[in-house]
DNA sequence: GATGAATGAGAATTCATTCAT
DNA sequence: CATGAATGAATTCTCATTCAT
């Protein structure tokens, strides 16, 4: 933590991961390409990362993070509805990063289900984090059925990021954000 | 003097392919796996096929036959219900499947996108010709904000989907497409 | 001899590859170009030629056997002079073919002298009967060093087709073909 | 502690091309044999050149570099005629190379034109960097007509290199070397 | 620790040639 | 004889991973 290196090459890495994984894709994404978003040179990659598995490992862990301080942050306000509203608000924040490529989470999960390591796992991992969140503050609701709606509401999500980057049309996200903030609204006892 | 070359090779190869993509994803997909599936030497493929896109070209087409031959099925029903209903039960009957592989369409755009070529095109194209049909059927129903409810509905089940596949918990898809159900049938005027 | 096939496959393969060989060189094209160029089925060549040497050894006697009709044609002329600088006409009439491929013969020579089969004697046979010919109307012109002259002025020949070619200037050939001629002229007793 | 890696493995590579271009031709040639002669690993050479056309592509530089570093030589010669019948000798020094495997410059040349990337412009520019100095050496004999003299004196050396090369006989090759020195004599004012 | 270079295991693609009617 | 289809060997190219300093 001295600054003798220049701060946290290690977490350059893993941060240019999320970012080039979002963009690119894992399958088309090389280890020279994640080296050079973090300038940080190929060779040097594998004094942190032993495989390129350990560095993608490292970008979901990344991205769990960030994840976790979104959720963090929805904790201040006061009622269910407004934190569940709000996590919509951000999932739907950049449509039209979302129209060109996705949702990162949804995106990372899809690709990385095809594969045999257990990189699936992690990802899962992370959309479990959410979908239990989401899950307690339906149940805060006084819900019954707040796994059940939790589900509904991540797929909701997750399926219109699918369509949104698949017609390219932020259109489509923005819609359906307020059609789902106007449900959760009606879920109000 | 046997009934000779079993007929359709090229049909077998893009029948495999829609499998193999399916199955493996199509980044990990190789030119020989495709070919093995189909029983068809390697080299084969080429006389068929002029490069790996045209074949995943041929796969997204016979996909899009597939599709359009369940939604030629569903317009017997008689009402739009029963037909949005039926074409959900087509969509979540195979939750096994579902839970190891995830939705064919979805998880080939989600993939398709990440590409340059024009694949992402045809895939779109696939998808746009079944919202348009579920569109169609809302519209039927009297409901003026068919579009949306389509995008909403389509989006739910490729959402679901995905979880589903994250999870490999085939649960999700069936009670979500109870969840589903029961809102198309509150949805009647 | 009947016309029960179109006559003779055999020759529209011979000639269809002289054609071909010139425009794409030898080793770009493929048997497939041959045999759409000669309206022939692929599978089909193999009945004419038992391999891909074999046919490439028809086109150069057919070539050779246009290049020997173009002689007999000169053999009407009255004097050597004359004769030799008709074939230069020959040779340099059709300036925009040269730029855009080269001599056919001379290109044809270059390539097959980098391969191990015997084509390369077979296109030599050609040219040598060419620089015997050129020879005796040296040596009828009286001069000892008929050889040398005949060396002299196809070489001139073929190295300015290779610069028109190279240049993709047509100029080349024409001024060239004019000193030629002076130079002929020049000869005279 | 060794000279560690012998210096300078991209010009190895270069240099190898070189060779074995001339000696196999491009189309026979394979990114195998070139990596083989310069004592290389195939997969390594991509280190270097990102296609084998820029492989290609740093072949003919280098070869035009020799190629200048012999002209610059013959700077050094008093009178444009001595020059000039240096230059010949340096074509014609090694008449059993010729006979074997033709020009170096011209049979790339010829080979290059059948192809529609750039490869062709690239030594086209070779060959003109050539022409041009000769024909400088025509004009500064006083001649009028020096670019025809010059396109005729290196024509006169291709199409040698070529008959040379097509019949295997290097005697064409001294034979035509001492006429042309003869002619250049005899422009003398 | 840092780094340019090395290496080899695939993958797509092309094509001469052969085969089955 | 004719012909669409089949086959496999060769070739270019890519990249994760490793090595030598």
């Amino acid at each position: 933590m001295t600054d003798s290196k220049r701060p946290g090459k290690r977490e350059r890495l893993a941060g240019a991961a999320v970012q080039v994984l979002h963009e690119r894709g894992v399958e088309k994404t090389t280890l020279a390409d994640i080296a050079r978003a973090a300038d940080v040179p190929v060779g040097n990659v594998y004094y942190y990362f032993k495989t390129k598995d350990q560095l993608i490992q490292a970008a979901i862990g990344e991205h769990g993070r960030e994840l976790d301080t979104l959720i963090a942050g929805l904790e201040q306000l006061p009622t269910p509805q407004e934190r569940l509203k709000a996590l919509l608000r951000g999932w739907m924040s950049r449509p039209d990063v979302t129209a060109r490529y996705g949702c990162p989470t949804g995106t990372l999960a899809s690709e990385l289900d095809k594969r045999d390591d257990g990189l699936d796992k992690a990802i899962a991992g992370v959309m479990r984090r959410l979908l239990d969140w989401v899950e307690t503050q339906f149940a805060a609701m006084g819900r019954a059925d707040a796994r059940e709606l939790a589900v509904g509401l991540f797929a909701s999500y997750q399926g219109v990021a699918l369509l949104t980057n698949t017609f390219r049309d932020p259109e489509l996200m923005t819609v359906e954000g307020h059609r789902l903030e106007r449900w959760i609204d009606s879920l109000a006892v």
